[in-house]
DNA sequence: CGTTGTCCTTGACATTGTCAAGTTGTACTC
DNA sequence: GAGTACAACTTGACAATGTCAAGGACAACG
């Protein structure tokens, strides 16, 4: 637990989560061999086992970063420029596409290792808790239960589909020549925005702020 | 290309495909192996390779069948009874419902193959070709083309993530006890329908058919 | 000094993806 | 019907991988 202190440049277990996330990030979570991880971090082949038990310890790892991350940039949002429900989109695609090799592995049930490590699935929870607070902020609060986790899950499903398809879907390669990808993604944010408050509106739920 | 005459019962090809597609279906393109697929299709360990060329190329076939279903699927969409966009909003989640494991692998670039295996890039296209047709459905013809890819692209995404978090995401493993996962997931295909829907009329884009 | 612990390393093993080189059977030509 | 060609596999080998087991170095504490 306690770093150790003849190496005063950052532990080793913070080298071998890095080179384990750019890694990631270049050639996704299959491409994730133990050996080239700790060989990039130049260490022995075992060095990241003695950290993170298993390859699965160290995809766990880096889920709890992500989510701990996630949750800190909902807490972050700002309301006060835009649509509670265009803010958390940007905030959402913006971290998706900041921490690329964390958002490949937290939402991958099989490899994520939400299961198997609870810290993980603590910081998560987390995560979940920060983007129902962010509906109700979109919907009001006089909406029932039932109502708010629909919604919620229908703007988690819009802004993380978007969020995939820039990753790792084909939406990229499938826009027309001459389509800027960055001002079509802002037209599809401010489309899925509007449309939002549109529904919220119409539901008769006051969003809160702004 | 002709199939072996002596082998009635369904060429190896087949058995190959399919016990890869088990593999996946059940424990995730990770842990697709060359060697486990031939020892489900009861072959040798190199028998795949013959058919396949190698890892990429198969996951390459299950992607091109993949899309050449997604594609029929498209085609078989009955608009009578519901609005354009909660019957596509059906037959995306259906299909990823029913085709886990091409699901799973039809949409992930790295390992897709749509790059190197052109047969898997031209069915793919068909099936967007399939999607923008149904997305002028829904908003008609009479919207101009930005405005439609940036509405095909909406879609997309909020079918996309649904789908996603479904399959492979926490969001089943978040719902409150006492909530009917399938109940869930019509109440958010339910909203996401009337939200575009309503959405079309705001643009003052008339929906063709129903 | 001896024990205990953390932080790593070296060694070994079964399993993997893939190249190379057979083998078997069918089809078609002469 | 002998010969050739080719598809459809199989067997064998090799480097690389994930992981278990067994250490070694060094600090902290008694």
């Amino acid at each position: 637990m306690v770093p150790a202190p003849h190496d005063q440049l950052g532990d080793v277990r913070r080298l071998v989560l890095d080179a384990a996330i750019a890694i990631i990030e270049a050639d996704g979570a299959e491409s994730l061999s133990m050996r080239e991880v700790a060989r990039r971090a130049g260490v022995s082949h075992q060095a990241p086992y003695h950290y993170f038990g298993d390859r699965s310890g160290i995809l766990a790892a880096i889920s709890e970063e992500g989510f701990a991350q996630l949750a800190h940039a909902f807490r972050e949002v700002d309301f006060s420029n835009t649509s509670p429900a265009k803010a958390g989109f940007i905030a959402y695609l913006g971290f998706a596409r900041k921490h690329v090799g964390h958002f490949r592995v937290m939402f991958r049930n099989d490899i994520c290792g939400l299961a198997t490590h609870q810290a993980a699935a603590l910081t998560a929870e987390d995560a979940f808790n920060e983007l129902l607070l962010m509906v109700s902020r979109t919907i009001g609060v006089s909406a029932s239960e039932a109502e708010q986790l629909t919604f919620a899950i229908m703007l988690w499903s819009q802004a993380h589909g978007l969020a995939t398809l820039i990753l790792d879907g084909p939406l990229m390669n499938r826009l027309p020549v001459g389509v800027d990808a960055e001002s079509q993604i802002q037209a599809v944010i401010e489309l899925a925005s509007q449309m939002v408050s549109l529904q919220a509106t119409e539901m008769g739920l006051v969003p809160q702020g702004h």
